[in-house]
RNA sequence: GCGAUUGUAGUUCAAUGGUAGAAUGCGCGGUUGUGGUCCGUGUGACGAGGGUUCGAUUCCCUCCUUUCGCUCCA
């Protein structure tokens, strides 16, 4: 049996929690509340004032008996309507929850996938300052090496106004300029000379310094200013632009460095209005952030095996399970408990037999060494618990 | 969605116009209180439908799927 394209089963999980955990504890350190909601609404709401959005031809539709247009959410933003209204501002909320976007599938790329965003709703330039260095603290702890790409669509909006590009000429600008960490310069050059823009080329290759002379370079330079008091490193990227419409001042798209890790966007964000109000937020990609983080797995596992002696072995699970260790027995031949212990990665084996009981001293055995030490039964939980 | 590409045991790979073989995994045994080595044995696959043919896993068509690119995005 297959699994829908672009949809899969996740059989071992637990790395995945873990992310999951050290992001949401992340996010209540900085105060946000924890909400979920629906992963259905309705298609008008989904769609919202971004019907021009690529993303939003990408929202899988349904219907209902009640022949009500239903749609999955592709993203959580368009559902702060809802939630921001009638809030005391600043109004900061995180979510993790799955997504769904009927798109091609490639890559690193799924068409169900776990978003986990922080947003504030009521937001100046400290604040998006203050989600940099959430995410700082989020890629650290899951010891993820990144650079931050940053920008302001302010700025880019100016230097195309500068040169006279016309308003319904702008988006198209932007997204061919958007590939130019992807695409050779040679072809988004013909592309751009459509709308006479290839111009723009030649002025991101300008140092920073030359964009001071832009009114919104303004807001950039205060926001590094800012975000310095965080000690956040940024990559100003001129013609960093992201595809959806929304955004109206910095913009953020977090990579990660590492030789083995991967080229797409781990996290993502920027500034946008919700109801009018300022608002800012990031997005993570829980999906990604499993393929490269590293967290320490919990691996102390005992096997308990049973020989014919199961209410001892009972009482020594339960034990071993106080002292918050997983613990399990089996009741068959020892060579294939054994043998069950080293396909799941379980590191130690405890034997409760008839010869033990008597002794009151248990065999605890070390899977990767081999060695086997006897152990009175009073110490038993301690000293695996000091393993 | 468009263009290219892919599809054989759970997994990784073979062969073939006369319905398939290995490695590994899994099960059982050698070892009824000792595994990660070895030996034996068992299990298990032609993506789905249609066409050509005496006969199709093989050739053709459609759909689905895989991978890559475009578009877009976590």
């Amino acid at each position: 049996m297959e699994t829908v394209k672009g949809f899969r089963d996740i059989e071992d999980s637990q790395k995945r929690n873990q992310i999951r955990n050290i992001i949401e504890s992340v996010f209540q350190l900085y105060n946000f509340q924890a909400v979920e909601t629906p992963i259905i609404e309705y298609e008008e709401f989904v769609k919202g004032n971004n019907t021009n959005d690529e993303a939003v031809s990408d929202i899988f539709k349904l219907k209902d008996k009640g022949e009500r247009n239903l749609a999955l959410r592709y993203e959580f933003t368009f559902q702060l309507k809802r939630l921001a209204n009638n809030k005391k501002l600043p109004y900061k909320r995180y979510q993790i929850g799955p997504v769904f976007r009927d798109e091609p599938v490639t890559g690193n790329r799924w068409r169900q996938f776990t978003q986990c965003d922080a947003d504030i709703i009521g937001a100046n330039l400290k604040d998006e300052a203050e989600i940099l260095n959430l995410i700082s603290e989020i890629l650290t702890k899951l010891k993820i090496k990144f650079t931050i790409n940053f920008n302001n669509r302010k700025l880019l909006n100016e230097i195309l106004e500068d040169l006279k590009i016309s308003d319904k000429e702008k988006n198209q600008v932007i997204k061919e300029i958007d590939k130019l960490d992807k695409l050779p310069e040679k072809e988004i050059k013909q592309n751009l000379q459509k709308y006479n823009a290839e111009k723009v080329l030649d002025l991101f290759k300008k140092p920073e310094s030359y964009f001071e002379k832009y009114k919104a370079y303004e807001e950039i330079k205060e926001f590094k200013k800012i975000s310095s008091l965080y000690k956040i490193k940024l990559n100003f990227q001129p013609f960093l632009a992201r595809g959806l419409s929304y955004y109206n001042g910095s913009i953020f798209e977090v990579k990660s460095d590492e030789k083995e890790g991967i080229k797409e966007t781990i996290a993502a964000g920027g500034s946008y209005l919700v109801n009018g109000i300022q608002s800012t937020g990031i997005s993570f990609g829980l999906d990604r952030l499993e393929l490269i983080a590293k967290v320490e797995e919990q691996d102390k596992k005992v096997l308990i095996i049973s020989l014919s002696q199961d209410k001892k072995a009972v009482e020594i699970a339960d034990k071993i399970r106080k002292q918050n260790i997983s613990c399990e027995i089996a009741y068959g031949k020892p060579g294939k408990a054994l043998e069950y212990a080293n396909s799941y990665q379980i590191k130690y084996v405890v034997f409760v037999g008839e010869e033990e009981i008597k002794k009151k001293k248990f065999k605890l055995k070390d899977m990767a060494s081999g060695k086997e030490k006897l152990i009175n039964e009073k110490d038993l939980e301690k000293e695996i618990n000091k393993l």
